[in-house]
DNA sequence: CTCTTATAGTTAACTAGTTAATTATTTTTC
DNA sequence: GAAAAATAATTAACTAGTTAACTATAAGAG
């Protein structure tokens, strides 16, 4: 990610609220969960990020009209200058990499770390004592 | 890591004060620059890693005899002793994971990892202007 | 030998990951 | 419909990653 973070630096977001900028960008406006889900963060670190990002007033927020626990959030129009304004250097720089590693490779090693994540939460189970499945 | 994790802070360590524990277990007094490339760290992280572990009393440090800017660090009685306890759990829990997901597997992933992060580097200069190579 | 440059390590400031606790609201259950 | 359980989001506390600035010591150049 080093490139790219170079590069977000200059625009002054880290690669997290890029990655959620992104996400507001493409889904419209959206509650937290799902941000957390489509950005790969915990809420706890969603919070501070929507808050850096509120701060520099590249999205703003509503409470979900039926469900008053939820957020909406919404990318500002700042917030999608950002995005326009970065998005062409973002997507060479990746097609840079894809090009100099290989795309296949690159599609091996997204799979098998999907794969690990997956594995990783079964071997997680303590053995023998399987008491509530089986 | 998470299993990993969830035994490590049952003995009070984190995964990356563990993995310094081990580098000083295998390669005995050692300063803090060969710690931080063995354990893939940087510099400010171990330094407040190693102050960490000496408070918890896993380790100690003393001058570099012929380089006084170096450290030498030492893993103590009850830093090995972590280690002995808590290694075969650890080794337990990584040969499922191998099992699980298959050696053959995982040893390509880290193939894979270890070209990405060369790609990357490569990948980061600027194009068009090799004034000083070529 | 002194001035410059390089190296080892620390500190500072900010951001994010992680777990646990907490608040507010909604849904379920009796 | 009220009590209990579940869900959305926040806060707190701690640890680590990252960049830049800084200190102390060592090595090299004149």
């Amino acid at each position: 990610m080093g490139p790219i973070r170079g590069m977000l630096a200059n625009a002054g977001v880290t690669e997290q609220q890029w990655r959620v900028l992104r996400v507001l960008a493409e889904r419209g406006p959206v509650d937290a969960t799902q941000i957390a889900g489509e950005a790969c963060l915990l809420m706890p670190s969603l919070t501070r990020i929507l808050q850096i990002l509120e701060k520099k007033r590249f999205c703003s927020r509503r409470r979900h009209p039926t469900d008053r626990r939820r957020a909406l959030v919404e990318i500002t129009a700042a917030g999608r200058a950002l995005i326009e304004a970065n998005a062409p250097e973002s997507n060479r720089i990746f097609a840079e990499i894809e090009a100099a590693f290989g795309k296949e490779r690159l599609e091996t090693l997204l799979d098998l770390l999907n794969d690990l994540t997956e594995t990783e939460v079964v071997a997680a189970r303590e053995p023998g004592q399987g008491t509530t499945e089986d």
